[in-house]
DNA sequence: ATAAAGATCATT
DNA sequence: ATGATCTTTATG
């Protein structure tokens, strides 16, 4: 069942980030299905958090999405190659999102291949901000769309994701972020191999 | 107008 | 450790 606006709401956007692992990610564009466990997220605290593109209150064309209400996309484009997809969490005005890292291929794997140009499944298929995006199609275009509508959602599960199968770090290449880049805000699913293996 | 940096990834 | 590749942002 797809998550409804209150889920978004949550006011703790690292809470949010860790009950987003286990959900389903899924596009539809041109009636082309393709999904994904979430495995792997990161929590982005907003004007507060130094590592946040929103931090102090910055407020630009990209960012101003993250100011939506929760529950739509935030997509950026980063290192000349690679978009990036994010959850924007809260009410209205206060820019929480929390970034989706790795995803475990469900559904359309075959279509996943094709778009990330790989003959056979590895985890290169989609363990990775940048290459997950890339599996489900995603880009910029789709940054500002509610994930309430029917192109980008997220699906429920019936099995929950419980804290003790929740492992957590510091986030990944925040190094500009001082001492806001110990914070242990990226989390992901214990054992499970579709995690990034970033450092 | 210009320049620097970046929530990455593949390769050496 | 390095290179690819280009948008966004800050600064002048």
């Amino acid at each position: 069942m797809k998550l409804k606006s209150d889920f978004y709401l949550n006011p703790d956007v690292e809470d949010i980030a860790q009950k987003l692992l286990g959900k389903i990610l899924v596009t539809r564009f041109n009636g082309i299905l393709t999904s994904g466990k979430i495995v792997e997220t990161e929590a982005y605290a907003g004007v507060q958090d130094k590592a946040s593109h929103a931090y102090n209150h910055r407020r630009t064309k990209r960012t101003e999405i993250m100011y939506q209400k929760g529950g739509t996309a935030y997509v950026y484009f980063i290192y000349g190659m690679y978009n990036l997809f994010n959850v924007v969490s809260n009410q209205a005005g206060i820019p929480h999102a929390v970034l989706i890292r790795a995803i475990e291929p469900v559904d359309g794997i075959e279509v996943m291949l094709k778009r990330r140009k790989l003959k056979q499944q590895k985890y290169n298929l989609s363990a990775g901000p940048g290459l997950l995006t890339q599996a489900l199609a995603i880009d910029v275009n789709h940054s500002g769309l509610s994930l309430l509508n029917s192109a980008i959602w997220i699906e429920d599960q019936a099995v929950e994701i419980t804290p003790r199968e929740i492992l957590s770090g510091p986030r990944i290449n925040v190094g500009y972020a001082a001492e806001d880049a110990l914070l242990h805000r990226r989390f992901w699913i214990k054992e499970n191999p579709w995690v990034s293996k970033a450092r």
